[in-house]
RNA sequence: GCCUGGAUGGUGGAAUGGUAGACACGCUAGCCUUAGGAGCUAGUACUUGAAAAAGUGUGAAGGUUCGAGUCCUUUUCCAGGCACCA
């Protein structure tokens, strides 16, 4: 039996994690009539690395908020799931000299354990990982749904190539030139790929954030993606010829200034040059700056070469020099600009390196035109007059920094696309009764060379064409592990399912998210690319939201003791199973809600852990103090329906760390009194009970309460009642808007009461006196401001 | 360069425009104990003071207000994101 005296975290946790997870306490009734919640954390990669104490951090919040909500009346949805497809599972296989199937059984199993551990409340019947057919074959029906809709296409185009990766990349995966996974500099290569038309869908994106519940800066970096920019596209007629170049800019108001024009080293602009010796000339200069990453180009020096081309300005006829340069864009704007050195710093610097001279047109600071024709107008007027004068010359046009979405990948841990090469037929997407189409088993090497690891494999890669029969070939690539993430929260819902993606009905009732939490490394990719799936699945009529996630918070991360990431290069990793093991559990999860608001980065720290732990173990004496005759108790009464108003409300605002202070307060408060009502107990404990859900349990226990306090409604709130307890109050006193003490006045004294009694008070009635009172700043039962016309306190 | 957050004791952090520093860690002193990395009590922003108390104080400078950590303007520094996007 357990004693009273000493909480013994290993036993109590190890006894109900078990009755619990039997049990499946946290199963959620699918076709419940009680008002729905779905709380959903962005699922892991089940990485070797297991589990550290940063992982736990989103996981406990929304566990508390599940937990809340549960207990407020509603049925919660509060599913996990694992994203096991893609590099981080593969590349841990391949470095471990293993296969990526068991890595992936090994690592979810390890995971799984900890969030028991951790009394993470999960209803695990609704449990997948991204790799199990049965998921990624809707995985690859949603392909073939874009596919039919002409949203997924071939091209050949210029993509980000991982040479470490042994693969393309999308856009989003490329940080500052490298490749997000392995931090290798990424190429350009000139390949075929697979994409997704997202911007098909980048006005809605654009405006449908508006109303979401996120946080504002989630919002403006993902339309600072997006980027989009109103501007004019303008024709610069060649000289001598019929041909034009077009150019695109935001500050038309400049063309007066244009001294030269830039166009991209891929520029199909290029072949307006018919001079032999310059055609070579620009293959020499091309070959020394393309293709590669962005990254490789210099940004403080412009490089260029004149092409011996001569465009015509179109506000004054003005002839200049066309160049090529490197620190021109192909694929943004028309890939060509006109150069105003004075007005665009870049330009500046080409213009210095390549001795073009230079012209100031605009005064920005006054906001008006300072030569041609508009000179002296304001900038906004002179911009649309331009454009009138330029008329057939300029058109007004939108652009944007996103580009479609690159899915396919040269790797061999993810949905296989489902597409048939026929040499008759073409190119034919697998029909919806063959899928799924799955990994084949029978690769020895399926490690990454560059070239997709399927297309090893024979009896994978021969197909018969399904519409003439005819012998055909697989697509051998598979399918970017962002687009297994992106439509993964639906599956939740109906995660059983085999005749369908999920049923309808089903999918109206819990959709869309009510709360979702997870990093804000996911702004630019998981949560764009989800928003766009979600759109394109609304339009096929299977679900009825355009956006999934209506809440959204980001938790901090939760850096070493030594201030550093947690990595194991620093060896500064701090496990959860060792802190379980040490401090407990549910000291382990009030702690890190202690440390400060969830969105909010930490340092671990080892010493302050043991404060949540005291607090525990004193939590666990309190069954010693419960005293039956305290039950009227008036004190008692107010400090417990005071602490769950104000747990209620922090938890409702997401200040979990205040919550946690409440509990400590209240426990002061209680020790001081040195009983506790056996109602305020139960109270109590319930209300703990989604922080620490294992100690409350126990204690449930203890007092002899049916299983389980999990199973509990929140108490009520009853207003505190004014009693001959709460009949006093002490009114801060500011004499000349200065605080200068307290008084004990009555509860709902007016102003002039207390007037008088200030001046009756010992220690205020020198200080003051009553004629030269000039005003008096008022507000019952919370402050008195008396200002007097002299400085004389 | 652009965008978004921050800046409060030795530390993590509290604070609907109304007593700044709640709560906790640490530290100091005392008690208890064979022992303490256990428990209990008291103290802990800074300056002056034995104390009572007084003055100062939320990165800096202004402003609004009876009253500002909180609102407005300017500014410095720090963190994060984006970045040759015309």
């Amino acid at each position: 039996m357990i004693n009273n005296l000493e909480y013994n975290h290993k036993e109590v946790e190890n006894k109900w994690k078990k009755i619990w997870y039997k049990e499946n306490l946290y199963k959620t009734d699918s076709y419940s009539t009680k008002p729905k919640f779905y709380i959903l954390d962005m699922f892991p990669y089940p990485s070797g690395v297991g589990l550290h104490v940063g992982h736990l951090k989103g996981y406990t919040a929304t566990d508390i908020v599940a937990r809340f909500m549960r207990m407020k009346g509603f049925e919660v949805l509060h599913p996990m799931g694992w994203d096991s497809f893609g590099l981080p599972t593969e590349n841990f296989a391949i470095k471990n000299n293993k296969n990526p199937f068991d890595v992936t059984r090994e690592n979810t199993k390890a995971f799984k354990q900890e969030l028991l551990n951790a009394g993470i409340g999960i209803d695990w019947n609704r449990e997948f990982d991204t790799s199990d057919e049965l998921y990624y074959k809707w995985t690859q029906w949603i392909f073939l749904k874009l596919y039919n809709k002409g949203l997924a296409y071939k091209k050949k185009a210029p993509v980000n190539w991982c040479p470490s990766c042994l693969t393309v990349i999308s856009n989003e995966q490329v940080i500052q030139g490298l490749c997000e996974r392995c931090g290798s500099m990424v190429e350009l290569k000139n390949i075929e790929q697979w994409f997704f038309r997202i911007t098909k869908y980048i006005e809605a994106l654009i405006s449908d954030i508006e109303n979401l519940d996120w946080p504002k800066s989630t919002k403006v970096s993902q339309n600072n993606w997006i980027g989009k920019s109103e501007g004019v596209r303008v024709k610069f007629k060649i000289k001598d010829t019929k041909e034009y170049i077009e150019i695109f800019t935001t500050k038309i108001e400049t063309i007066y200034g244009t001294t030269f024009i830039a166009i991209a080293p891929e520029s199909k602009y290029i072949d307006l040059v018919k001079d032999k010796e310059k055609v070579k000339e620009i293959e020499n200069y091309i070959k020394t700056v393309s293709p590669q990453s962005e990254i490789k180009r210099k940004k403080d020096v412009k490089t260029g070469f004149d092409t011996g081309i001569i465009a015509i300005n179109p506000i004054n006829k003005e002839e200049i020099p066309v160049y090529i340069s490197d620190y021109i864009l192909m694929d943004y704007g028309t890939g060509a600009v006109m150069g105003v050195p004075t007005h665009d710093e870049r330009d500046k610097l080409f213009a210095k390196l390549h001795n073009i001279k230079s012209r100031e047109v605009v005064d920005y600071k006054k906001g008006i035109v300072v030569y041609g024709k508009y000179k002296g107008i304001a900038i906004d007027v002179a911009k649309s007059k331009i454009i009138e004068d330029l008329s057939t010359m300029a058109k007004k046009t939108t652009e944007y920094k996103l580009r479609d979405w690159l899915v396919s990948r040269e790797r061999y841990w993810g949905a296989p696309i489902p597409i048939i090469y026929c040499k008759k037929c073409g190119e034919v997407p697998v029909p919806e009764k063959d899928l799924p189409v799955l990994i084949p088993k029978d690769i020895k090497d399926y490690r990454p060379k560059g070239t997709p690891p399927l297309a090893s494999s024979s009896s994978f890669m021969i197909v018969e064409c399904p519409i003439c029969s005819e012998p055909a070939t697989r697509e051998s690539k598979t399918l970017d592990t962002f687009v297994d993430s992106s439509w993964y929260y639906l599956r939740f819902i109906d995660s059983d399912n085999r005749q369908s993606l999920g049923d309808e009905a089903l999918f109206k009732k819990w959709l869309p998210i009510d709360f979702y939490v997870g990093g804000d490394e996911h702004t630019t990719g998981h949560l764009l690319y989800s928003r766009f799936i979600t759109r394109v699945l609304n339009e096929e009529k299977i679900i009825t939201i355009n956006e999934p996630f209506t809440k959204l918070r980001h938790q901090g991360k939760m850096f070493g003791p030594d201030g550093r990431k947690m990595s194991k290069r620093w060896g500064n990793v701090v496990s959860a199973e060792f802190a379980e093991k040490t401090y407990g559990a549910d000291s382990l999860r009030m702690y890190e809600m202690f440390m400060g608001p969830l969105s909010q980065s930490n340092s671990w720290n080892t010493r302050s852990i043991i404060g949540v732990r005291r607090f525990i173990d004193r939590v666990w004496r309190l069954q010693n103090i419960i005293d039956k005759n305290t039950l009227n108790n008036t004190t008692d009464y107010t400090l417990i329906n005071e602490l769950v108003l104000s747990v209620s409300q922090n938890i409702e605002s997401g200040k979990f760390n205040v919550c946690v202070s409440e509990f400590m307060k209240y426990l002061n408060e209680v020790e001081k009194i040195g009983s506790i009502s056996k109602e305020s107990f139960k109270k109590f404990i319930i209300v703990l009970s989604p922080f620490a859900p294992f100690i409350s349990e126990e204690l449930w226990e203890v007092i002899e309460e049916k299983y389980s306090i999990h199973k509990q409604l929140w108490p009520k709130v009853t207003k505190v009642i004014k009693d001959k307890t709460n009949t006093y109050i002490d009114l801060p006193i500011q004499i000349n808007g200065k605080y200068r003490g307290n008084i004990k006045v009555l509860r709902d004294l007016e102003e002039d009461e207390i007037v008088k009694m200030l001046f009756k008070n010992l220690k205020f009635k020198d200080k003051i006196r009553e004629e030269n009172i000039q005003k008096v700043i008022f507000k019952k039962n919370t402050i008195i401001n008396i200002i007097f016309n002299d400085n004389k306190v």
